[in-house]
DNA sequence: GTGAAAGCGCTAACAC
DNA sequence: GTGTTAGCGCTTTCAC
């Protein structure tokens, strides 16, 4: 039973027309009389038949796949745990439209080199950008490339096209600290991500529209993302701000590093001190107090953006948008 | 500037030489000149020359790709903090040959179909399989498609024939058990994974090898990898064995579920109750205490399931490769 | 409404 | 060591 895949003339030959007639039928153009597309569908059905998408693509170049680019150093992507949700929605909605998903990290120059020419080469339809930071030289590489592409998440920095979908970051952190002032809190400080990603810039500026830029200023403290720098920006600020009462971490990663300065220095939580986080990820539900943080909608961003990058390879306009994020009470204010 | 892409044919004008000497260049084969080398590459450059994988994919009936297919549930995977870190190491294992990675979610039977179709449609060189569990119908599609194919993680079950890379389950459990009972404990309970899938399996063997399977029999309580089923697999748990000193947890995310419900009981972890995990996923270290659990070197198994990867589809036989875990201690044991 | 035929860009077999 | 050439399987005019 090894017989070689059956090509489209087999398909022909069993239905009794033209490969061209069958090629219509596949693509589902017009013009073909409806006793040649019932015999159509049965023959490929009876001999098993799948389009070659190679040669599909060599004659319309069109590849029917969307690259996923993580510009994320790699350390980082590893702690993630928003990355995985916005790939699963994205390849469930590409799966719907018969196209796949490719995954590429570009890490660093090699790797954004591997991308540029991935793309230059024609070998995707569209690009998917993932946490791109302010000045990505990938973003220029995507741009240069001439390929559609779409970020998940806001795009820093006025320079780039680049349309995107985002949770809004600004909007939920107001959220959130709108929420600790409305619990009374009043020394109320910040841990916020990388100033060069839109999770750690707009969440920043969120939070200081709500208390004023001047008075936030020495209630801010940066941090990497990571669990550890949770932890140590946590220490510095109790340190230069002792009678803190309350703190929004712009990540529950990093929130539950905060936790473990916190309960080092002896500050109950929320009694003494409330925290807040921001991703609503599995980690927000596994601390002790558990986390109160802002959940973001990242399926929907994902399916967004798919649905953006759609309309652009359709040569259709397609405007950035951003989602509302929505406030999740637990235990830790 | 907007000139079509570049062919192999502008690469042998500009070079002087043959298509077929430029194509020998780009494939490293043999019997080429020095001289027309260095012309060909030259070219390359001057053009801005990138292969069509799709022109090449038809002539060679490759594709450079590799599938990488999640049989999970969904929701699971949404919580599975290993997951992005096999994918993470297999991309990169491919880019270094310059392959790429595809994405499919076979969580039900439609994506069951299209990976089916995919496979069969010779739209990839070979399948990375993930999460599989026994008697999946996966499996059988893989195989009946013919195209070469690793797990990472166990196969469970007689019928498959197809190799893995995994971590050493039933050794891990062996290893955190031990330490408990070597802690003092004399009270040991277990939560388990799903029993079809292969962590949770062979984590119970290993925990029953240590303390008998009589013994252990009514000690063991079955969870689902989820953190509320950790919870309530916990509680269980504290219901039918009081006298309870120490239990270990199949995975980190149920340990953290667990270790709330020992809160909630009153009981104070690690003195009166030990906690063991398994993953050492970020998560482990963000509960509090933190989980003393076991390291799973997922990484090497990615790259370990693409080498045998690579090795199948050179024709080279494969055997499934079993990696040493690691006790983490922490807090919690 | 349908068939015939011309390539898409590449590799590999063959002739030199 | 190099050039020539015949397709790989498909889509898409162009006739009919």
């Amino acid at each position: 039973m090894e017989r070689k895949r059956p090509t489209i003339h087999d398909v022909a030959e069993a239905a009794g027309v033209s490969r061209g007639t069958v090629s219509r039928v596949l693509n589902g153009l017009p013009n073909v009389s409806l006793a040649a597309e019932v015999a159509v569908r049965r023959a490929v059905n009876d001999t098993g038949y799948v389009v070659n998408r190679a040669a599909r693509s060599l004659k319309t170049s069109r590849t029917g796949s969307i690259v996923m680019v993580l510009s994320e150093p790699q350390e980082r992507l590893f702690e993630d745990p928003n990355f995985s949700v916005l790939m699963r929605a994205a390849t469930n909605r590409l799966a719907d439209r018969d196209m796949s998903l490719v995954l590429m990290i570009a890490g660093d120059d090699g790797g954004r080199d591997r991308v540029a020419r991935y793309l230059r080469g024609g070998h995707a339809d569209g690009a998917l950008l993932i946490s791109t930071h302010a000045g990505d030289p990938l973003l220029e590489a995507v741009e240069r490339s001439g390929v559609p592409a779409v970020a998940c998440g806001a795009v820093l920095g006025r320079t780039s096209a680049i349309r995107y979908a985002a949770a809004d970051d600004r909007g939920g952190a107001r959220l959130i600290t709108e929420y600790l002032v409305g619990q009374g809190r009043r020394k109320i400080g910040m841990i916020t991500g990388p100033l060069d990603t839109p999770g750690g810039a707009l969440r920043m500026e969120g939070f200081t529209s709500v208390l004023g830029r001047k008075v936030a200023k020495r209630m801010v403290v940066h941090g990497d993302y990571t669990q550890a720098g949770g932890e140590r920006a946590m220490t510095a600020l109790l340190k230069s701000v002792p009678a803190l009462d309350a703190v929004f971490v712009a990540s529950d990663l990093m929130a539950a590093g905060a936790l473990q300065a916190l309960q080092r220095a002896g500050r109950a939580v929320p009694g003494d001190v409330a925290v807040g986080g921001f991703d609503d990820s599995a980690i927000a539900a596994a601390t002790s107090p558990m986390l109160t943080t802002v959940r973001q909608p990242l399926d929907q961003v994902a399916d967004e953006a798919v649905r953006m990058l759609m309309a652009l390879l359709d040569g259709e306009p397609a405007e950035s948008v951003v989602l509302p994020t929505e406030l999740v009470v637990r235990g830790s204010a």
